[in-house]
DNA sequence: ACCATTTGACCTTC
DNA sequence: GAAGGTCAAATGGT
């Protein structure tokens, strides 16, 4: 066994996972009461994510011809779909309200997925989420809203988050992130139509044909209301997130169509105002 | 007309 | 069987 990148793989895991404690140290040195850096919280969030990422990247295809492995796989699915030669009709005694228009659900077994908390004042992050369910929870005081990733179906990305209020600070959400994101975020491309050979499918159906949202940044003036740390925060955020984009595709020009919209997302009836979500 | 959210039903897991 | 997670029809917004 000719193990030198192997060694070289276990020690970059090794760091990975001391950065990860660290990090997780970090975070938690955050939720300690008395500071409110919500941004930075969120920050943590994302390395956070980076870390798993890459750490579970390693678990996944682990080489380990030896032993240890922890039994992964759990592919067994009853899902209870691959016969669909089964009766659907007159026999099921099972109470479909609407029209039948087939097998509703045939849910697959979750792969576990890495997940992490934080806590913070503001919803966003960078993604673009997309919420499709909401649940009240037992003993909990506020529902629990279930967001997965907006682009699920036209990138096949599996990253969900679920948001909760905190009951004892509520204008505070704990945020569950579920799985890293797949999908390129910024992935609206400049559409080189020369070198695509014409049956693309792929159809990502996104044109945004509004064009009031390529009006770019100029909505400086804040839309809240007088209270000046909010906006020093939002800034700071918004800093953030500019700072991100320019060490993805290292300054790529004209990153300045960005639009901030204003989402009408609730949870729990209120309407929390700093919730934004960007799109191009 | 399209797209996001709401919301109760449906499904899984414990 | 209860609690939590997901689906999708209905609804609402642009």
């Amino acid at each position: 066994m000719e193990i030198a990148s192997d060694k070289i793989a276990i020690k970059v895991k090794d760091q990975l996972v001391q950065g990860h404690e660290f990090t997780i140290q970090l975070q938690q040195l955050f939720s300690q009461p008395g500071s409110d850096l919500g941004p930075a919280k969120d920050l943590v969030a994302k390395i956070l994510g980076t870390f798993n990422d890459t750490i579970s990247a390693f678990d996944s295809f682990e080489p380990i011809s030896s032993s240890s492995l922890v039994t992964a796989v759990e592919g067994s699915q009853n899902a209870s779909c691959d016969n669909d030669v089964k009766l659907e009709d007159s026999g099921d005694s099972r109470k479909r309200l609407g029209p039948v228009k087939g097998k509703r659900g045939c849910y697959k077994r979750k792969k576990r997925s890495e997940t992490w908390t934080v806590e913070s004042t503001n919803l966003e992050d960078a993604y673009s989420w997309r919420k499709y369910g909401q649940k009240e929870i037992l003993n909990a005081k506020f529902p629990r809203s279930y967001f997965r990733c907006t682009h699920k179906y036209t990138q096949a990305c599996k990253a969900t988050k679920q948001v909760q209020k905190l009951e004892f600070e509520p204008r505070m959400f704990s945020i569950t992130y579920i799985g890293n994101h797949t999908c390129n975020t910024k992935e609206v491309t400049p559409k080189i139509k020369s070198c695509i050979h014409h049956d693309e499918i792929i159809m990502d159906s996104e044109e945004l044909k509004s064009p009031r949202l390529t009006t770019s940044i100029k909505e400086e003036e804040e839309k809240n209301h007088g209270s000046s740390t909010e906006s020093d925060l939002q800034l700071v955020w918004q800093e953030m997130l500019l700072f991100e984009e320019e060490h993805h595709h290292h300054h790529h020009h004209h990153e300045g169509t960005y639009g901030c919209v204003e989402t009408s997302a609730s949870i729990n009836g209120l309407d929390s105002t700093d919730l934004w979500s960007w799109q191009r």
